[in-house]
DNA sequence: GTGAAAGCGCTAACAT
DNA sequence: ATGTTAGCGCTTTCAC
């Protein structure tokens, strides 16, 4: 028969102390004598006892655990975002409670609310656009929430943001493809608050360049490869007259390349296409593939150093971090 | 100034009944006249309040918290598998709390160490490839633990299982590759317990088929497309005599389709190339890369299906779930 | 440096 | 159908 689980007392009593002495052996080490020290860590190893986390934080302390919200945990860019935030996380102690609101802000709301069950210390929500209600549960929360992958455009976040401008990916992305001579410029992306953003960016890109108003064609939701090729073959079917088109992601930009290339369409100097994401892939197309790049890396360990000076006190802060052309051969 | 957290006893006194009539509102709200339900339900509302998970839990309630310990948050196949188990989690209401391990058995030793200080009603180890001290804590804990991922060839397992067999994904490797004339075959893997598997699986397979025993070139834990060149390149500069290789990874070995069209070998013809993984980039090569193909999701969806028959009681079982070839025109 | 008492927010067991 | 009592495992005073 197993015995059930160890607690603080079990270790006290097998060292001979009280709780309180075994607790502070945690917390408060240096308080205690160290033959005290000993006897209790030699207690707590033989009976194999880690506290229960559980107690620590009903009786008064942080919870350490940190909540993400994920749009899509099975998207490779946010799974390096969560990879990263995990990390940092781990680097300060804190545990990573995860949930992927599959885009549905009705759903980030009800998992939301679930979760707030734990009482997290912190909040990492991965996308910002909320509904209303989200909203509002999160500011009465008063946990410290910091919005991580977009930065808002608007200029409104909860409490702080950690991203990149979906207005200036756009921006960089006309700046860049309205550059060769008689730009006619093509706008694939999503219908969504995100891809709106970097339409607007995009659109005021060409502008600048002088060039005509852009194009746009409009891209399912979740991106796939597929996407791309219907995308360059309605495009050319429709007689459109273009020669430059910005992908918001790099699968369907890769997809109208491999088009492109099937059709014997000269890359760049016939068309030129840039897509976003600089997944590993991109480089070792033929020809590679031009894309934006955003460090994802940095804005999750950003983010999460952020979180944790609000956990200090600090007052939230706004992180915009710059998002950067990676040329290819494809533009 | 804002009011600290509402408890129980706050919507008790509000809605004019007793904390246990409060409590039964969420566990057996059955038991409640309707128009107590109505008062409580209001008062509850009124307050936002979201009940303390860490107090029921105190109080001898499941944690309702499934840890996962996963090899690498940010690679894209565990993103999938951690994906499917996270939504399938959630359908019956448990959260996840989720650690990356680095590929580190100590890492992985330490994070659990931690961890079950939340007591987790259960466990979700992504690999199956532990440290003894490891296997240990978790027996100890009495927890049940669901290694998922690869399936144990060696037939060991802490609790249960759920994945694909890696001596089966070598045997399949090696019966597709060696079936054309004078097969001379070469694996591509890591120096890890995982393709130490898929090799004996891989040699078993050209035995059978009559092939030479298969050549072995060593790759770097983590995969990534270069190393794939790079091994063409030096196995072609070696003059060794080989027709196929199978690479324990589609990484890799869409960068040797990249180089043997640089090169101007006939794939399949003069070489074949196999990877594994079926990535979605794979089909979109040219040519198409064939990989052997495992059914992540499912296996994401029927560990914890197993996990929870496992908390219901059942006694645990192991599922080796089918890998197959995804044909390609690289081979 | 160590300990005793009280309490965190909830639920199980036993009333009524 | 609802309430009372006791206690989960820990930490916070406040003593010594």
């Amino acid at each position: 028969m197993r015995n059930k689980t160890p607690t603080l007392d079990d270790v006290a009593k097998l060292a001979g102390v009280s709780r309180i002495t075994a607790s502070r052996y945690f917390r408060q080490p240096e308080k205690l004598r160290s033959t005290t020290q000993a006897k209790v860590a030699k207690a707590i190893a033989d009976l194999g006892f880690s506290p229960n986390l559980a107690a620590s934080a009903l009786a008064g302390q942080p919870s350490k655990m940190v909540l993400a919200l994920v749009s899509a945990l099975s998207n490779p860019l946010f799974a390096s975002l969560v990879s990263a935030m995990q990390s940092k996380l781990a680097e300060h102690g804190l545990h990573l409670l995860i949930a992927d609101t599959q885009y549905d802000p009705d759903q980030e709301f009800q998992l939301l609310l679930e979760l707030l069950g734990r009482r997290p210390d912190g909040i990492l929500l991965s996308t910002i656009f909320h509904s209303p209600k989200t909203h509002k549960l999160l500011l009465q929360s008063a946990i410290p929430v910091v919005e991580v992958w977009d930065y808002p455009d608007s200029g409104v976040a909860i409490n702080s943001a950690v991203g990149f401008s979906n207005h200036e990916i756009g921006y960089i992305a006309a700046k860049h493809l309205c550059l060769g001579p008689n730009p006619k410029a093509v706008f694939c992306g999503a219908n969504d608050e995100r891809d709106e953003w970097r339409w607007r960016g995009f659109t005021q890109g060409c502008n600048e360049l002088g060039a005509p108003p852009p194009q746009r064609y409009e891209l399912p939701l979740l991106p796939d490869i597929a996407q791309g090729k219907t995308a360059l073959k309605q495009l050319l079917a429709n007689q459109h007259d273009f020669n430059a088109i910005f992908f918001t992601n790099d699968l369907p930009a890769i997809g109208a390349v491999q088009l492109a290339n099937e059709l014997g369409i000269q890359l760049p100097n016939q068309l030129r296409i840039c897509g976003f994401g600089n997944t590993e892939f991109a480089a070792h197309l033929q020809p590679s593939l031009s894309s934006i790049s955003v460090p994802i890396e940095q804005i999750g360990k950003q983010a999460v150093s952020e979180l944790i000076n609000m956990l200090n006190g600090k007052a939230p802060q706004m992180h915009k971090l710059p998002a950067s052309l990676i040329q290819g051969q494809s533009s």
